[in-house]
DNA sequence: ACGTAATTTTAGCCGCTGTTAACTTTCGCG
DNA sequence: CGCGAAAGTTAACAGCGGCTAAAATTACGT
């Protein structure tokens, strides 16, 4: 009758909001500055600095005064564990309950502090074990580590390859929709014609479409590997619909 | 690039915890006295001693110092509302994650603060608007009012009287699992046969089985109610397995 | 009826995380 | 090279909500 036990964890909710945000603005090797975090997080200055401080002292961020800051490996594998739960959840939220991308990562956000191990689980299980988040983006596996993914940025192909779009992947819902606008999105088939030298436009084929894109857009589309000669005959990847993420 | 504004609510979450405490404690018109507040939402008696006089303060609750509380129309309405969402929670854990009873019940509260109008609509649409929870309570309506059911505590009913389980009501798990194995659970067909007098043990049947029960377990069944004389015909209601609730 | 036990309330404290305002450090440019 | 703007950090404060301890009130048993 009397249901103590039942309150406990909504505990250490915003530290997985600075995780999240090092994780997104380091990924490619740099430090992050608190300027950067703080926007991100949506704090001011002066919080981030504080909470930067906080994780450095709780060994998960490395941090340099004035400088910037990275995750210690400590720090990474949480991260990643947030990242791996706010984007299962954006695969639900968008696929299973209908919210638009936007939605989806609000929302993802703020449930993030109540999903645990277990939720984990049955939401990973639920949805198929996804591999991508409806941004295209690649969902840590369960070790905990970037799964691979069987595809390769369009630009990496030679001119005249043939594929499939596996996925749209873009922080800007903007662009998504545009290149959706134009066929190119996930499950199209897809011929690379042409790539203009000196940073010039790409050129690309969908069905019977003839389509010219900037470097910028173009850097966007990933296709399916199809290692050998064979026809691109793989499962269908999840579809991107709808607008404005950032996660 | 920013993201700003997606931090935003998990804003006012214990006031949550304490208004469905009162909803529960009070629904049969008595007052609630703090201690019993405090236990049900797990916090020392000085903490909810305050709350009661925030909640006071906000005039969703009236309170008279040292002898107890109770929900004002306003604090009701609000409290209807996290009932709803917890309860629909409930149900989304059980049924869909497959979460036992006492687990749903856990994650609901910790989920509850980040069920917004929204959330709540898409997810009452998505479990075909059901009236009544995993442990066969009811559901409030969107009009945050009790749902009409269609049915009657057994004991209400004349000896004699045959129908169908509509629900086992109970926070007591070990109880419901108890029926659950005598066969009594939503669904079922039952006869009443016979009542006996001086708060003596109740007989019904369940397919070829004569069950005995005292009075206690009896008052937790509800039956379908079939206006006329016609068969009990109706759509046949989630089932209610598992363990310990307390909601 | 009265004193003691139980309950409730108040007071004071803590930790967390947000803010603004002041101070410090860095860095680019004249 | 030095200076001022920009960026980062620290300080002081706020509000929430928990806790314990002490004070107040109520309630009950003899």
């Amino acid at each position: 009758m009397v249901n103590r036990a039942a309150q406990s964890s909504t505990r250490a909710r915003s530290v997985d909001l600075y995780l999240h945000a090092l994780m997104l603005l380091t990924n490619h090797g740099q430090q992050a500055d608190t300027g950067d975090v703080a926007a991100r997080v949506g704090v001011s200055a002066a919080a981030a600095s504080r909470m930067l401080k906080n994780l450095a002292r709780k060994k998960l961020v490395r941090l340099e005064p004035y400088q910037g800051a990275e995750l210690t490996p400590e720090g990474m594998h949480r991260a990643l564990r947030i990242v791996r739960r706010h984007r299962l959840l954006e695969v639900f939220l968008h696929s299973v309950m209908g919210f638009d991308l936007r939605e989806s990562h609000e929302r993802a956000q703020r449930m993030q502090p109540t999903v645990d191990e277990a939720f984990e689980e049955k939401l990973d299980q639920m949805l198929g074990r996804p591999k991508i988040d409806p941004h295209g983006r690649p969902i840590p596996a369960r070790n905990v580590t970037w799964p691979r993914l069987a595809d390769s940025p369009l630009l990496d192909l030679p001119a005249g390859t043939s594929g499939r779009v596996s996925r749209v992947t873009s922080e800007d819902a903007e662009a998504i929709r545009y290149l959706e606008r134009q066929g190119l999105r996930a499950g199209a088939a897809i011929v690379l014609e042409s790539v203009a030298p000196f940073e010039g436009p790409v050129t690309v084929r969908v069905g019977r479409r003839q389509i010219h894109l900037g470097r910028r857009l173009a850097q966007l589309i990933n296709v399916e590997n199809h290692p050998g000669g064979e026809r691109p005959a793989r499962t269908r990847r999840r579809d991107s619909r709808a607008p404005k993420p950032s996660d």
